[in-house]
DNA sequence: CTTCCTAATAGGAATGATTACGATTCATAA
DNA sequence: TTATGAATCGTAATCATTCCTATTAGGAAG
């Protein structure tokens, strides 16, 4: 995802090109893993100090609603990144240090052979953890 | 994972055979489905009421560490169910409407064909999230 | 450029899940 | 039966997240 698509689906959405959604994007652009809101409101008080965590959540929310980012829960905490490639699914091997991600292209769901009648499937969630080659070192 | 494999871990470990831990044991034993600390603190006050959450999340704590149960994070949430069969690795379906799990015997780390030099592995996580028949009637 | 309307934000209080802690009770081994 | 430390109770504290209200600021319209 580039600036410029989330720039584009923001506006589609009739939101608003305000300096924090400028900043949270850069971060994002710039990060290439996943985030806490805590991490956040650190990186964005350099830039906005007395931002609250009520902007930081809500502007998470919203953008991960359009698609814009993804959203994980590691060790029961949200974690969000700028969303891969849109319309491509995927999974991701997740650093349990820094957060950085690698993809991983194949879907469990294509793979498996068990069949459950009657039942209704809403999602899936696969994710490989570890340490990636900078952490491990 | 039976009530007699249980208490032989507990005892194997010095853990002493107390009330709450019985009335707890039972209660995975005939609730063959993901629960929350608040469910088990309803259910647990029938028999003991007053008892704290200090003592369930301790024992639910103590008891996943030991592998009598295992633990999943659902819409932000701790859910524990009984391990369903030591030894024998596995995934889920689980409902998002009652908690219960449908087996699933495959892993995708079994059939995935990426590999990730100089990658740590430590873990995966791999569930079906839907309505189980009942629920989806 | 100025005005106006509403979305967006700040600041802080509230919530809900989970953990911590001191005092007390209980399981069990001797 | 008693002693000892584990387990529990009751409650306070913590942490992430959400809610609330007054204020600010995009940006459309004039």
């Amino acid at each position: 995802m580039t600036i410029e698509e989330a720039w584009r689906i923001l506006s589609e959405n009739q939101l608003k090109r305000t300096k924090n959604r400028e900043v949270l994007l850069d971060l994002f652009l710039e990060n290439d893993r996943y985030l806490t809101a805590g991490m956040i409101k650190d990186f964005m008080e350099n830039e906005n100090p007395g931002i609250s965590f009520d902007t930081i959540y809500r502007n998470l929310s919203t953008f991960t609603e359009l698609g814009i980012l993804e959203e994980t829960e590691l060790s029961g905490e949200r974690h969000f990144r700028m969303h891969c490639d849109a319309g491509v699914h995927h999974h991701h091997f997740i650093c349990t240090t820094c957060g950085k991600t690698q993809n991983i292209p194949d879907c469990p769901m294509d793979l498996i052979s068990i069949n459950l009648p009657n039942h209704e499937i809403e999602g899936h969630k696969f994710e490989i953890y570890g340490k990636c080659p900078l952490c491990a070192a």
